[in-house]
DNA sequence: ATTGTAATAGTACGACCGGTCGTATTAATA
DNA sequence: TATTAATACGACCGGTCGTACTATTACAAT
């Protein structure tokens, strides 16, 4: 990797950083260039404008959730076990240290809901892609015997997706202690519920 | 109302219809000036600054609230005619025309769950009141013996609340025209666990 | 060591930010 | 009707925004 390369690597990193708490609309350039301790101009070479740059920090932290969420996923044997390692790793994953403000995606979510462009776009191609891979785990677990057979897959994944919207709010907003128990008791009733 | 308080309160109704779409923070008082077509120290007048301004917008809009979700709740029998009602009406209130962006408490919550300051403090202190108020109705239900007797009511709370953050996603990310059909059913599951 | 290119900094820009000022107009009160 | 208070205005403050263009530095290959 050569140093332009690494460079950015550094700006996007601290971007995640920053975004997480801020957003990525509030993000500015001379405020992520001097946490990068970099001139504006400098660090702005780096992407071709903004709207770039927020795209390519979506890109990179949805490369890094691939890494740290799904792809141990596939290592543990379908069904249910795939569920509670992805729950396990979701947990982790919203308290990772270089996202000090929670889930990148979750405020992504919300702050591009009702705005156009590609941004959007981007935010909602891989949003699906999640829900559709989630929807994809539970007819697994079908498959695999541990769910019964006319369970919704579509309305899984979205009550798997709000277990951890409620558990970001919770812990996030309320900072309630008990939030993450309740998560995980949500889990165990969807699973139950889910079950043959 | 005189004249101020009329303008004042068209300030507001302009500043929810914005900041729900784009959110408090980036909310401009240029923008919301032009909006109202008023000059920007104009329309600023009415508020000492943009913090109360931001602060000011979440209170009419909890106003408004009260009297559209909660009082119509308070009219029809305690517990579980009273969670539908609240269920119904919190439908009817995402998607208020005064809101085009959806329920504004949703997008201040993520905006505001890692920036410290008496606006958070504001939303905190609502959502406690609003997670508490759930709570009760359904003690209330218990009482009503439609629940169960050992049903947590704060986990209802909570997974009452994880619906609709999950219709919010549903719909206004995903533009998803199963949301809504998905919301009630996610309802009726949550209603058949804790009835008695 | 020199040269060429990649990476960074410097400078400047027009637009807009939140906010203040003095002043004009409008509305309520006496 | 005269006086006063409420309301709104345009001009302007120092700063920051995103972005463009140019100059400088650091590094690799010759």
């Amino acid at each position: 990797m050569n140093k332009g390369q690494k460079t950015r690597d550094t700006i996007l990193s601290e971007a995640t950083y920053i975004a997480s708490i801020i957003g990525l609309e509030a993000l500015t350039l001379g405020k992520l260039a001097s946490a990068v301790e970099m001139s504006k101009s400098g660090l702005f070479a780096h992407f071709k404008n903004k709207e770039k740059l927020q795209m390519d920090v979506l890109k990179d932290v949805t490369k890094k959730f691939v890494e740290k969420v799904i792809k141990p996923s596939m290592k543990v044997s379908n069904g249910e076990p795939r569920i509670s390692e992805i729950a396990k790793n979701w947990i982790a994953w919203t308290n990772a240290k270089f996202m000090p403000g929670g889930c990148l995606f979750v405020t992504a979510t919300i702050e591009y809901d009702d705005r156009l462009g590609p941004t959007r776009d981007l935010i909602v191609k891989n949003q699906k892609l999640w829900i559709n891979f989630i929807s994809d785990v539970a007819r697994q677990a079908i498959n695999e015997g541990h769910f019964h057979k006319n369970l919704d897959t579509e309305l899984f994944a979205f009550e798997f997706q709000s277990i951890f919207q409620s558990y970001h709010y919770a812990s996030r907003l309320l900072i309630d202690p008990k939030a993450e128990k309740r998560a995980w008791i949500m889990l165990d009733k969807l699973l139950e519920q889910s079950r043959v």
